[in-house]
DNA sequence: CTAATAAGAGACTTTATATATCTATAATAG
DNA sequence: CTATTATAGATATATAAAGTCTCTTATTAG
């Protein structure tokens, strides 16, 4: 069980769009440059953050990412789940069972992780 | 990101050992119905928590496994490490970094999930 | 001792997912 | 119009998980 790099280029992508100028578009080469990663494959990812709309996209010339007006309250979690998709870390066959012991103890686990990805912002890492 | 069958698999048998008659070896084949997969998959995957000290085998006629003598002090992180491996959930490019601030964060949530599991031991389940 | 039983080990196959790449299309600034 | 830049979809490659098969080793009932 690990993160995907996926998820690694996304949060990467936001902390760098977060020490950019505000409303300046940078462009996928760019932020691929600095990551060492496709630019192409890196679009495939942006996109999913567009249509979480925690960046917007701007085609054309001179165009690129920005972030988007709430960029303040984007958590690591919200940026991780829009990468990874929201199900939980463990999948039990027998979701119906009340008398379940093991799950409760691995969802109760996974609440504290969550509960600190969603405590931590991107913004936090730029206020100095 | 997911934990795997494997995990499950064995967590389950853990339970179930848990709830047998202690120092009476319970087969393979028995602990691989009551969960549906195969009995030699499930072998595989016994035996890193033998390697582990987690659980006995016995070969032979009457054979199977039972609890290690300290099963009591055994976690539900114990088990995970066994089958998953001890590394970390996030896998950063550039560890040497020390001004780092992703890492910091995700190291940080991941150790809330460890600390919980940590503290949940199959004991738990049993003693009612 | 022998035959049946049961775990372990290694090679292999299958399936699924992550990680890309390639190409074509759409939008926009100048 | 043209250069630039994001988006979409098909395809390809790599890696890992999940499962099978076969042979070996250990134990014990009889
Ligand atoms: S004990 Fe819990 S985790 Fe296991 S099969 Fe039942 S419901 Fe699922
Ligand atoms: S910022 Fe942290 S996570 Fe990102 S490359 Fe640097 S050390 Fe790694």
């Amino acid at each position: 069980m690990k993160y995907s790099k996926a998820t690694n280029y996304a949060l990467h992508t936001m902390l760098f769009l977060a020490m950019e100028t505000p409303n300046k578009p940078v462009g996928v080469h760019q932020l691929a440059e600095r990551q060492n990663v496709s630019p192409t494959y890196l679009s495939k990812i942006l996109t999913k953050l567009v249509k979480e709309g925690m960046i917007n996209s701007i085609s054309g010339a001179n165009g690129g990412y920005t972030l988007s007006k709430n960029w303040e309250d984007i958590s690591f979690l919200d940026i991780i789940h829009a990468i990874e998709g929201k199900s939980s870390l463990f999948d039990c066959c027998l979701y119906s069972n009340p008398e379940c012991v093991i799950k409760d103890v691995m969802l109760s686990a996974e609440e504290k992780l969550e509960n600190e990805l969603r405590n931590k912002k991107i913004s936090d890492l730029v206020k100095k």
